[in-house]
DNA sequence: CTGTATCCCTGTTGATACTG
DNA sequence: CAGTATCAACAGGGATACAG
């Protein structure tokens, strides 16, 4: 069909009307792309997460590491051998293949910072 | 000083508490980077980008290209010679800064899509 | 043609307290 | 240690009508 170009994206059920909204769906929000900034040099746990970003609420982060794990760029790994409950979070295949992206964003935001 | 690094990036008076932050907070929401992706091309009337974005309102269109111009990133240019008012949107040499991580964003939310 | 003015709804984020 | 529950606040975004 010669239609106006009507074709939309789609990704785990939701849908987009552009490519570059599809991804922004997925890593934006304002704290998405930080924690996948800090997964980039490795597994962290929950409270090294917390180190790393002093300003987000324990809820907010939660919510936000669930969607990751959710849309399959974050894994998350329970030790419960002891008491002291152990969770690392870490990047999935299909999440390093955003860490070019996440690179390039964070690199610009440093150039843009005054 | 060897404090739990609080340092925090600025831009256009807005602190970040990380570069990658700082990124989303100019490029990110609903709209923008889609915006911005359909300027790579060159310049487009208001029109057009409507045309680009069917599914977005007047209101949220005007707005964030409000925003990308007070950001520096776009140039509104007005020509009122003869009623059939007529502006035309354009990436500012700092908007083309962009272009790479726009187009990086759209390239992978097509692989992405199912 | 290119917007702005209202109004409202919803999702996201935050504060705080509490649990396995 | 690693969260969840609850409540509250706010900004982004949408519908519609109107204006330069």
């Amino acid at each position: 069909m010669e239609s106006v170009e009507a074709k939309s994206f789609k990704f785990k059920g939701r849908e987009y009307p552009c490519c570059a909204s599809l991804t922004m769906g997925i890593i934006g929000g304002k704290w998405k792309t930080v924690i996948l900034f800090h997964l980039i040099g490795g597994k962290l746990r929950y409270s090294e997460l917390r180190k790393c970003m002093p300003t987000v609420t324990e809820r907010t982060l939660s919510l936000q590491l669930q969607a990751l794990e959710d849309d399959g760029l974050v894994l998350r790994e329970v030790y419960h051998e002891k008491p002291p409950l152990k969770v690392e979070y870490s990047l999935t295949a299909f999440g390093k293949t955003l860490i070019p992206l996440i690179q390039a964003i964070a690199d610009w935001g440093e150039v843009a910072a005054e």
